[in-house]
RNA sequence: GUGGUUGUAGCUCAGUUGGUUAGAGCGCCUGAUUGUGGUUCAGGAGGUCGUCGGUUCGAGACCGAUCUUCCACCCCA
């Protein structure tokens, strides 16, 4: 045999099936978010470098794909980068492109770029996959569907109300039960991070404090430790760490801890205000928690922040995150103009879908009927009935060789198809069709009105 | 980027301390059955043992490099 050809590391070829189903999720989540008023918009597979580049943090920057400049692209190289072989400074000289790393940047962009047709405030979804040099892993890929909504141009809390809405109203649809949106509010860590005199360690505190679930309270003590957080701002953060009961008792010891922080204040009455909202207008599926630990996400995000945990049951990252950011468009240029937006991780949401077996058989549905090709004349007659039944919406094909009868009805069976049709020169003769469900095995001879009739 | 792990037929995997011609199940093809698939039976095809190099009389097995898989870290959907 031959070299066996290959794909890139951490990229996935779909079968029929797996698109089928994948689609299933896209439809469900392109009908809510236009339900929810959203409109699509779509954007460039790359962009200018400088659109990406230092948007995400030096690690965010390490893992965006670069893309080479064409043509004889080291000529314009300087010597002094290539003679001390320095990649990050040559890379700005060889490379000025770069595969989009997110939705959320490439969005911003395109409001500013576009600031004077969009009317504002100005909702759009977004469905398109994005590239990540990373090392792949369960649920992690090099290439991957991100699936965006955002809102930009008004401040209203009603915006997060109305994304916790649309959590629930697709993951309603799709049928998956034990998801839960952890939400918290940069201003609350703002707050705490100030409260213990430890403002300007806030990165460090909050990368830190996010991975307690992980490594507990021991090893988020120990890192703190490892940045220069204090051992006495420690010790009056730690309540955080054990922090339990619902959204409300939450919140009380909150406004405990943050009673001297105007921020902080800030933070806990946005989140009351959302609660509050929620839980006057109900959720179905979804459960909504309040997770002081949460600081996952972009620098960009100012007030609050969302993501999405998989039911219980199933071992994988979050399936989804979002929050507010007050000045993403200020990076380019675009002042006062506040945001906010959820992600759907459509490639991590299939998997746990599949793992629960939550996926319909309907999500995979092909070709209804399928016809026998026994020759010329009765390939001409069959396609006569075909055309009859695709245009009252029933799916059906010809097999295109007058191949041996078995290879056909096995063709039919592998491809799930639950009925053939069968017609020879008698049936021609009579005019009908020998119907065959593939299933049950029967046979019966129709018209072609009865054969429409009895698919429909 | 750091550490570990994996790679043998289309797929899932055996293959003893290095020893003749590398196996199984499933799938695939042909026939039993020239207008009847899924079951059964009989037969058949298919391998540069990821790749390159090394050790050895001899390598699927040992060593090195590289690619790939999966996992942990970093980070993240």
């Amino acid at each position: 045999m031959a070299q066996k050809p290959s794909i890139p590391k951490g990229t996935r070829d779909f079968s029929p099936e797996e698109v089928s189903k994948r689609n299933y999720i896209i439809n469900i989540l392109r009908h809510n978010f236009e339900l929810f008023g959203f409109q699509p918009i779509e954007t460039p597979s790359f962009e200018n470098s400088n659109t990406l580049m230092g948007k995400y943090g030096e690690e965010g920057d390490r893992l965006i794909f670069k893309i080479l400049n064409s043509g004889d692209y080291l000529s314009k190289a300087s010597e002094a980068n290539l003679s001390f072989k320095d990649s990050n400074a040559l890379t700005s000289e060889i490379s000025e492109k770069a595969l989009r790393y997110d939705l959320t940047v490439p969005f911003a962009r395109y409001v500013v770029q576009h600031q004077n047709e969009i009317d504002f405030p100005f909702k759009r979804y977004q469905i398109q996959p994005v590239w990540r040099a990373d090392r792949p892993q369960k649920g992690r890929f090099r290439e991957f569907f991100q699936c965006d909504a955002d809102a930009v141009g008004s401040d209203s809390l009603l915006q997060e109300v109305t994304f916790i809405q649309l959590y629930d109203a697709v993951f309603g649809d799709l049928g998956l039960e034990g998801v839960t949106v952890k939400m918290n509010n940069r201003k609350i860590l703002s707050g705490l991070a100030e409260t213990i005199g430890e403002a300007d360690k806030l990165i460090d505190f909050t990368v830190a404090l996010d991975k307690l679930d992980k490594i507990g309270e021991e090893g988020v003590i120990k890192e703190m430790l490892e940045k220069g957080i204090s051992q006495t701002a420690i010790e009056r953060v730690k309540p955080i760490f054990r922090v339990h009961g619902n959204f409300a008792d939450k919140l009380i010891l909150l406004k405990a801890l943050l009673a001297d922080s105007v921020i902080g204040k800030k933070g806990i009455e946005e989140l009351e205000y959302i609660n509050t909202k929620i839980e006057a207008l109900g959720l179905s599926t979804i459960s909504l928690d309040l997770d002081v630990t949460l600081a996952r996400g972009l620098n960009y995000y100012t007030g609050a922040i969302f993501e999405v945990a998989a039911p219980k049951i199933v071992a994988m990252g979050s399936i989804g995150g979002g929050g507010r950011y007050d000045d993403l468009t200020g990076i380019f240029g675009l002042k006062n103009m506040s945001g906010v937006g959820i992600s759907f991780g459509l490639d991590r949401i299939y998997l746990v879908i599949e793992e629960l077996d939550l996926f319909p058989a309907q999500a995979l549905k092909g070709t209804k009927l399928l016809f026998i090709n026994f020759g010329e004349t009765e390939s001409l007659y069959c396609l006569k009935a075909v055309k009859k039944l695709r245009e009252a919406g029933i799916t059906s094909e010809l097999y295109p060789d007058a191949a041996k009868m078995k290879k056909q009805m096995s063709h039919a069976d592998k491809r799930n198809i639950q009925f053939v049709v069968l017609a020879g020169a008698e049936e021609i003769e009579q005019d009908v069709y020998t119907l065959k469900n593939m299933k049950t095995g029967d046979q019966k001879r129709l018209s072609i009105s009865e054969l429409i009739q009895e698919l429909n």
